[in-house]
DNA sequence: GCTCTGACTATTC
DNA sequence: CGAATAGCCAGAG
């Protein structure tokens, strides 16, 4: 179900916002979706998971900061290799990104 | 036009 | 902190 191969508006809004966070940044699914206007934060992890291979999508988070379902690792992994600021966790994958500073906001 | 699913979010226990 | 519940939107069948 859910193909998203760019067919819908929201599926090219949603990528398009997502390819233009810069390394070392992060932003949340509501915050995605909100920048063009459609609170549709679980729209946007399915167009991420469908385009995820050719999108930064471990710069896309979860509200409290928390990585995709199944792939705090592989996120962790970018995160410490483009040097976002990253913040110790007792949930998930032990950690959690640190949205105080890695936030990023659109002009 | 209704139904099902999903890389979500917020609230409550 | 953690698990469970309900509400949310978009798109395919």
């Amino acid at each position: 179900m859910a193909v998203f191969d760019s067919s819908g508006a929201y599926t090219e809004a949603v990528v398009d916002v997502v390819a233009a966070i810069p390394a070392g940044c992060v932003m949340t699914y509501g915050d995605v979706a909100w920048t063009f206007g459609r609170p549709g934060a679980r729209a946007v992890g399915m167009v991420m998971r469908f385009h995820g291979s050719g999108l930064p999508w471990w710069r896309v988070v979860r509200g409290g900061g928390h990585p995709p379902r199944g792939l705090e690792a592989e996120a962790r992994m970018h995160y410490e290799a483009e040097g976002t600021p990253l913040l110790p966790a007792t949930t998930d994958a032990g950690y959690r990104i640190n949205l105080a500073r890695a936030a990023y906001v659109p002009a």
